[in-house]
RNA sequence: GGACGGCUAGCUCAGUUGGUUAGAGCAACUGGUUUACACCCAGUAGGUCACAGGUUCGAGUCCUGUGUCGUCCA
């Protein structure tokens, strides 16, 4: 009985000293693994209205679900964890919507390419397999993103996780449909739409990417019929487009060409004679001023045949091969090499004229990379709800943009918004809520049924084949994630809670796909419905705007400054890098090198220096808890009475007035999303300040038990409040070191707020401790002192760590100010003694500070030529320096105009620097040359 | 063609209403195994702030123009 009480003791004293026994390296590994799982088990992310608390929402852009991982998902999400778990620490109850997108075109691309592997098509599976193909497909590859998400650290309402196909969200997609087409914004017509050949869908102008290409551009003659022999010349880079030639057109005010309307030209191509017209429309200044019109295949030719009643002779299927109307010769060729064809047969009648290199830009399909056709289709186009409200959102400030600058770009867009067409010929998304009556003409309005479901009559009826925009989908993404529109799933998300939600982090790319999508369906679709001739009133549009803040972010760019993408592979894995450096470390580097809104190029030493940081703060920690072990420091004030005010030096009050300015200076910073500077302020606090200086040159007090407590106490009311500051973007270590460093008393580190400047002044001054602010600005004095006495040594090649002899001449009032930061002087420095002398003492290496003169006692032999050129060079840089400053303060013009302040720094420069150059030239001639 | 942004040390970037001698990290170089940390410490060197004008007592900062790189729009 006796020996197992003794065995359990020694097991639970292992277990102790291994509890505190921290690793000489921080491994983070095992530390965010397990602290991720406690989290979520303890539900710490779960998202829960409480009307006692204010809220605080972020909905996450949703990543395509069958993605990957990228750079710009790790800057972005971790920008969107800093901003909720700092909202958590400050009291809010916060909601973090997670979530992915089906991603229409991306997703069923890859389906399909996985099906050809296979020798299949989706023609060959059908409408319904191919569905349930796509499913199986994204289930099995989809949510990847989401575990990656979660390694990252992100501390997302899980549990919400909503997919766009899900049934809810669904229904949201339909019923908007329904609701704008009653009100009039939806319409289907025949329209000049952009076609994707290799995707066979239409596409909205959002998706076309201008490219600029190395084209040809033809000159090509047409025969005039009425004066036979003469001819007119047009230019294209598209001859193959002449096969659907109807007309040639002029500009009316042409006076080169006026003369030739009416006339007839014949097409060199399947000749046939067509008319010359006069259009408004032509730029007399492109080629000879003369333009083919071919109205199918283009959309100013379109516009024009509309107005002259011309044939619309459609030359291309939607593959992008010429059909028969394209003639004989031409039928069934892909639209390239007809256009090499259609060139060589006008080369060999001799109607091509020229060939010429020609610059011009094209647009290609954003997805399948392919130049995009003009293409006449019949499709659904939405024409925007909300844009005069949208604009107001922004200039009367209810939605901010950071950076603002991105405000001139959506509003341009907003300026010049054009109808958008919705309707996409793919499978794998939202499909159109209409049915047609089967056996009657589509396009009469009289033989729809548009509603959330279907008709009763269903057999009588055939749905709409095309599915939606995925963008039709995710502009909803605020109002459907939180139950719109349905009352009752509303009332169990927390929609009156948590919408408008308080900010949105993304890419400056998606700001017309999404941002301002969203603003318009935020507008249209929160609260009451209202006329489309009615503008909302300005009092509600707080209510309706989906978000309040915009952050945008900055693009990722390798070291070369290209764009990161899959494609290039010049994008790291994620996961590699937190295996390598800790989630923590990877936060940590990418914020620091994220300013605002601005591209940031990566390297993966910055992402280094991150988990150098990591490691920094953990070993601080160790050594903490290496002088002794942790009292209870559960509260502040607790820490605090372990402080004796005449114990504390100014070492300790300067670096608690330090913390304090920290304080201040990292709300404000988190207030604008300056995160980047966040991390400057703090790493100056914790490294430069708080390592360097206040634990080095506390290393000796803490060896006496006269001064231990205290300065323990300050160690760790200064480590508090850095895992405090730091804990939103490295949530895993300050979570682990709250624990070991006894702050936590049993709680998580994330609901507790850091508190201001003025909180913790307030809180020294009940524990009766007295802080002299004169000490910050004495103690950067000491530390530049330190620095130069340490250079001296350094330059005589005297290692860091030995200990030698100083002495100093100084004024009574310096050699005070001296005596008393003595200890810390001498253990920062390195050296044994620090003696006043009477007079400067000649034949020592010196230093001028602003104490006075200090020199260093060498037994060595000292080089004279090496210090006094040293000296010299100091001397020089004082004289550039007075004379400057007496220059300027010779100028009346100066002294009249420039603020007191000012007048008065520059002549407490001058004489300070006066005095150094007295002192350095009396240091050279005591050098005794 | 239009709009916006960048150009500051070899590299990546700070520099907030114009105001004392322009800062940091990395890299380089020198020295260092002092009871935290070599993922560290100490020190040194390195910049005519893209260029040209202008405003001002004073400009990296404001204005005008130019160059250059990038993004978006047409």
């Amino acid at each position: 009985m006796f020996n197992l009480f003794c065995i359990t003791l020694k097991l639970n004293n292992i277990y102790l000293k291994n509890r505190t026994l921290m690793e000489k390296v921080y491994q983070p590994s095992e530390v965010e693994d397990r602290l991720y799982k406690k989290w979520i088990k303890e539900k710490c992310f779960t998202g829960t209205p409480d009307p006692s608390k204010p809220a605080y929402s972020i909905v996450i852009p949703p990543p395509n679900v069958t993605g990957v991982l990228t750079m710009g998902h790790v800057l972005n999400n971790t920008i969107q964890d800093i901003l909720v778990r700092r909202a958590r620490q400050l009291g809010k109850s916060v909601l973090w919507l997670p979530g992915t997108d089906h991603a229409g075109i991306a997703t069923q691309t890859k389906v399909e390419q996985a099906l050809r592997e296979e020798g299949k098509s989706r023609m060959d599976l059908g409408r319904d397999n191919f569905i349930d193909h796509a499913k199986l497909w994204r289930d099995k590859h989809g949510g990847i993103i989401l575990e990656q998400l979660k390694k990252l650290g992100c501390s997302c309402d899980w549990e919400r996780n909503v997919h766009t196909l899900d049934e809810g969200y669904s229904q949201a997609v339909a019923s908007a449909f329904v609701k704008l087409y009653k009100k009039g914004y939806i319409y289907r017509g025949q329209r000049m739409v952009n076609w994707c050949p290799a995707s066979l869908t239409a596409l909205s102008d959002e998706e076309v990417i201008m490219k600029p290409q190395e084209s040809i551009l033809y000159k090509i003659r047409y025969q005039i019929l009425e004066t036979p022999g003469a001819y007119v010349e047009i230019s294209t880079t598209r001859p193959e487009t002449i096969v659907g030639d109807v007309a040639l057109a002029i500009h009316p005010k042409d006076p080169r060409w006026i003369n030739l309307e009416g006339k007839h030209v014949m097409r060199p191509i399947n000749n046939q004679a067509i008319p010359i017209i006069a259009d408004e429309g032509v730029d007399k200044d492109f080629g000879t001023g003369i333009l083919k019109i071919t109205p199918a295949h283009d959309r100013l030719d379109f516009e024009i045949a509309q107005r002259h009643n011309l044939p619309m002779l459609e030359i291309m299927g939607p593959d992008g091969i010429l059909n028969e109307l394209a003639g004989v010769d031409f039928v069934g060729k892909e639209r390239f090499s007809a256009r090499k064809l259609i060139a060589d047969k006008l080369r060999e009648d001799g109607n091509l004229i020229a060939e010429e290199k020609y610059q011009n830009n094209v647009g290609f399909s954003e997805r399948a990379e392919v130049p995009i056709e003009p293409r006449l289709s019949e499709q659904w186009f939405l024409k925007y709800p909300r844009v005069e409200e949208a604009k107001k959102a922004l200039k009367n400030g209810h939605i901010k943009f950071y950076p603002q600058r991105w405000e001139k770009t959506y509003l341009h867009w907003l300026n010049n918004i054009q109808d958008w067409c919705i309707s996409r010929q793919l499978w794998w998304g939202h499909r159109i809520p209409v049915w047609y009556k089967k056996g009657k003409i589509r396009s009469d309005p009289a033989n729809w049924h548009i509603s959330e479901k279907a008709p009763s009559d269903i057999e009588k009826w055939e749905q709409d084949e095309d599915v939606l925009d995925t963008w039709a989908s995710s502009w909803l993404w605020p109002l459907a994630t939180l139950g719109w529109p349905d009352d009752e799933t509303m009332e169990e998300n927390g929609f009156d809670y948590f919408y408008p939600t308080s900010a949105l982090v993304t890419g400056p790319d998606i700001i017309f796909f999404w941002v301002a999508r969203m603003i318009m369906a935020g507008l249209e679709f929160k609260g009451r419905a209202y006329d489309p001739q009615k503008s909302i009133p300005d009092s509600e549009i707080p209510d309706r705007i989906p978000f309040k803040d915009v952050y945008f972010t900055g693009i990722i760019r390798d070291e070369k400054g290209r764009k990161m993408s899959k494609s290039l592979g010049n994008s790291p894995d994620p996961l590699d890098l937190i295996a390598k450096y800790g989630a923590d470390g990877l936060r940590h580097g990418i914020m620091s090198i994220a300013p605002k809104g601005q591209d940031i190029s990566f390297s993966e030493e910055r992402i280094e220096q991150g988990r150098n940081f990591c490691n920094k703060l953990w070993n601080v920690s160790r050594f903490r808890l290496m002088a002794a072990t942790i009292e209870d420091n559960s509260m502040v004030e607790l820490i605090l009475l372990r402080i004796q005010q005449e114990v504390l030096n100014d070492d300790d009050q300067a670096i608690l007035l330090r913390l304090v300015e920290t304080l201040d200076q990292v709300e404000k910073l988190y207030g604008e999303y300056e995160f980047n500077a966040v991390l400057q302020t703090v790493y100056r606090f914790f490294w430069n300040d708080f390592c360097d200086w206040y634990v080095e040159a506390s290393k000796k007090r803490v060896l006496d038990n006269s001064s231990k407590n205290t300065c323990l106490a300050v160690q760790d009311v200064c480590l508090r409040h850095i895992l405090l500051l730091l804990h939103p973007v490295t949530p895993f270590i300050t979570e682990e070191l709250w624990f070991l460093l006894g702050f936590a008393n049993g709680n998580s580190i994330q609901g507790v707020p850091p508190g201001t400047g003025e909180e913790l002044l307030e809180k020294f001054s009940n524990s009766g401790l007295q802080l002299d602010l004169n000490v910050l600005n004495e103690m950067q004095n000491i530390r530049e002192l330190v620095t130069s006495m340490r250079s001296l040594k350094a330059d005589r090649n005297l290692s860091n760590n030995r200990e030698v002899v100083f002495s100093y001449f100084a004024s009574e009032e310096k050699a005070d100010i001296l005596k008393r930061h003595t200890e810390s002087i001498l253990t920062t420095v390195g050296a044994t003694a620090l003696n006043r002398v009477e007079n400067p003492p000649s034949g020592m290496p010196a230093i001028v500070s602003s104490f006075g003169s200090v020199y260093l006692d060498l037994s060595v032999g000292v080089d004279l030529n090496a210090e006094k050129s040293r000296l010299n060079k100091d001397l020089d840089n004082l004289e550039k320096i007075v004379k400057g400053v007496k220059a300027k303060l010779a100028n009346e013009s100066f002294t009249s105009n420039a603020p007191p302040e000012i007048i008065e720094g520059a002549r407490h420069q001058l004489l300070e620097n006066e005095a150094k150059l007295n002192e350095t030239k009396e240091a050279l001639t005591a050098l005794g040359i």
